[in-house]
RNA sequence: GGCCCCUUGGUCAAGCGGUCUAAGACACCGCCCUUUCACGGCGGUAACACGGGUUCGAAUCCCGUAGGGGUCACCA
């Protein structure tokens, strides 16, 4: 097999969701199970929606998960810059290779001749999709459009008659009509590449060779391959990963309550058990045990047993996974991770002296067993620290 | 709506043509341990969406139907 080389590219549009998470952890775990490496991207060429924070969130969040990155952001590496909105000067040379070999082209169409277009379409019951209308504008008709002030974009001509297999490591063959798929733009009219573009251009200059991400990417997919096969560039392996859906069994979103990996750090889940229950949704090791840690999910990762249905995130099963951790966990880093929880509950002021870290010690050991997250020690903590017990009845004392 | 993906208990899932009277885990229920609760141990309820094929034989292969999901942007 070729050298592993596998990426995390979130858009920095957000904190590092559940899902988000899970992907980085399967391109983590495969990158080490082959000896690897792991790269992280940042895809923000949406300058309206990213955001630092955003990113800096993600990149912390992964942190805390304990997923190191080889290559990318904070780690250099021989490809960057790894953020595409420092990369803006790279895509413009590859669009114009694609505008000389004919394969791409300018158009000037507005977003209401768009629009009209495909309510046109869809009147009549076709696909909407965009037609190709400035397919064969010539150079006088560009220079008179562009005298009326309208600023191009530019789209890639998709081969009419064509079919795009898709080997995908988790799903198998997939093929798509490009008769189904419009003339896509690849550059913005103000110059910046979109999502379709970009990704391909970095992912080759990268050299990765697994792209692994979830099953929302899967119809992207052909006419990234498209691109590749325009370029004459080897196409990677696809595996795409079924969604985490919540349990009205849509995808995850607000609603289904904490969504990021930050609320669940906030609440006191460890990152291992966090980790283990995303791996168990959507993989599966070969034998019964179900409680791993990332050194032996490492060893036994593999991409074909990972599940092609959507999995419904279960926090019963993430509570389970919790407490067990946090019941096998050393007393020192319990009673350490319980300290903040404390403190908020304003049971403990400053820092705690020798003696108060020995009580804080036994009140969380008889207390452990209780726990599905460190925030509910505060639940049980009170009878330890108030300085009269008022029990419901005799049976309670 | 078009295209694409998916369909084993409430949930995660094993199973990749015979060993399936279908594993394991979570949740639930019961029993045991325990002065109580929790932890732990033991046991139990509960599933191959439906209809056609193919085959000596199908949860496993093929085709439909139904259901769920994704995607169709100058967002990623």
């Amino acid at each position: 097999m070729l050298k592993v080389r596998v990426r995390f590219a979130p858009s920095p549009t957000g904190p590092l969701h559940i899902g988000g998470a899970r992907s980085a952890l399967f391109n983590w775990l495969f990158a080490r199970r082959h000896g690897g490496t792991f790269i992280v991207r940042i895809e923000d060429t949406d300058l309206e929606r990213s955001s630092r924070p955003s990113e800096e969130n993600i990149l912390s969040s992964l942190r805390w998960l304990g997923l190191d990155w080889d290559e990318g952001i904070g780690a250099g590496g021989p490809h960057g810059p790894y953020r595409q909105s420092e990369r803006l000067g790279l895509y413009g040379g590859y669009a114009r290779q694609l505008l000389e070999a004919g394969r791409a082209y300018y158009c000037y169409c507005s977003g209401e001749e768009l629009a009209a277009e495909r309510e046109e379409l869809l009147a009549r019951g076709e696909l909407p999709r965009y037609l190709g209308r400035c397919r064969s504008l010539g150079a006088a008709d560009r220079t008179r459009l562009e005298a009326g002030g309208r600023r191009p974009v530019i789209r890639f001509k998709v081969p009419p008659e064509d079919t795009v297999v898709i080997r995908d490591l988790v799903r198998g063959e997939v093929s798509f009509e490009c008769s189904g798929i419009g003339d896509f733009i690849i550059v913005k009219s103000d110059g910046i590449p979109t999502y379709n573009f970009a990704v391909v251009v970095d992912d080759r200059c990268m050299q990765i060779s697994h792209v692994i991400r979830a099953e929302e990417h899967l119809s992207n997919t052909p006419r990234q391959v498209l691109i590749y096969r325009a370029f004459d560039w080897p196409v990677p392996e696809f595996a795409h990963i079924s969604l985490i859906m919540g349990k009205d069994r849509s995808k995850m979103s607000k609603r289904h309550g904490a969504t990021s990996i930050e609320q669940y750090m906030e609440m006191g889940y460890l990152p291992e058990a966090l980790l283990n229950f995303l791996a168990l949704l959507g993989w599966s090791p070969g034998g019964d045990e179900e409680v791993l840690s990332l050194d032996l999910m490492r060893e036994q990762f593999s991409l074909d047993r990972v599940a092609k249905n959507p999995a419904v995130f279960d926090l019963d099963k993430l509570n389970w996974i919790n407490g067990y951790y946090i019941r096998q966990a050393s007393l020192d880093r319990i009673t350490d991770l319980a300290v903040p929880y404390l403190r908020q509950g304003g049971y403990l002021k400053g820092k705690a002296t020798p003696e108060q870290y020995q009580w804080l010690k036994s009140v969380v050991s008889t207390v452990r067993n209780y726990l599905v997250n460190m925030s509910e020690i505060d639940l049980y903590a009170e009878i330890f620290f108030a300085d009269e017990v008022h029990p419901v009845d005799e049976e309670a004392r």
